[in-house]
DNA sequence: TTAAACTTTCAGTAAATATTGAAAGTTCAG
DNA sequence: CTGAACTTTCAATATTTACTGAAAGTTTAA
């Protein structure tokens, strides 16, 4: 297996992860794309690379721009767009987990939060037990977002996660 | 807001979660319904609260057994099946999070490592960069779920929780 | 036994999601 | 300016995923 045979299974196993994990497969596949090389890709590179149209080689390249973990590399003499990839799986990775948490997983921290407000009050077994199983969710949310934030954030995360395998 | 329509806005929210992380809404739904119900529930329960048809609830029943996180509960003098929920989150997150782990991420755990033994002989510029590509998302992942091992497996887990809240 | 009560399966259908490709929009060299 | 080079958009289409409902299978009370 070459070079080029094995790069082209980390995008395929890359675009399989993604898509088990709501990540677009082809956002996924041009990331890892984008990792692999060496050079600056541009959207036609994309297109035959990975067998996809125009638009959706445009519309991947967008998302991930916007997620931040992709670049803009401007190439002298040339008109087209070159992109290329954050390399620093540190950097990257931390991006999609704090996008992930802000637009998915607060909002349903937000409705938990207004449920246990909405049913604090109601004193019968049923509203008790309510209140509890709606509790335990948070805290035990709570709890492991606090921890992805120590880790995720400032830039220690690497050194941390060393530590705690010394020492936990 | 009485409590029936918070068990719903509930039951929505973590519908809506689950497709995001897929996780199929229906099996979301059915777990979220028994975790807020007093009472064990049937299929037709299941069929009446949700709208939906009896060969999805079964299937949702049946997928929540296998993953472990809800029981049969028999009921005297009752032919029908009824099912409770494990309520006990450090219990069912930690299922999930391990039967995810298994079926998801070792997979890809395992490519990699298959790349990184291809490509390791290849001293290219090209080859040597490529590996690190690959070693550095083995190594992240593997530090992470290290880590998620750790405060998963074995019962110490919220303990840990709370003691890394404090020290780091 | 047997037939009513219940569960399971799965082909057909519906819904959600992803992709294409061509037209419209933008940029810029000459 | 202008038109070639390039990017963006989005309606149409394809693909994937989810759901339904009825038939087949199973269990059990009588």
């Amino acid at each position: 297996m070459n070079l080029e045979e094995s790069k082209q299974k980390f995008i395929d196993a890359w675009g399989a992860l993604g898509s088990e994990w709501g990540i677009n497969k082809s956002v996924a596949q041009v990331q890892a794309l984008l990792l692999v090389s060496t050079e600056p890709v541009s959207t036609d590179d994309i297109m035959e690379s990975l067998t996809v149209s125009r638009g959706n080689a445009n519309m991947s390249l967008r998302q991930l721009l916007d997620y931040g973990i992709i670049y803009k590399k401007v190439i002298a003499g040339d008109r087209k767009d070159y992109f290329v990839a954050e390399k620093d799986i540190w950097k990257w990775a931390v991006k999609i987990a704090m996008m992930r948490k802000q637009k998915e997983i607060e909002p349903v921290m937000a409705v938990l939060e207004e449920l246990k407000n909405e049913v604090k009050k109601d004193k019968t077994a049923e509203g008790k037990e309510f209140f509890k199983t709606v509790d335990d969710i948070y805290a035990f949310t709570d709890q492991l977002s606090t921890l992805a934030d120590k880790i995720f954030s400032s830039n220690r995360g690497e050194l941390l996660l060393k530590l705690l395998k010394i020492v936990i």
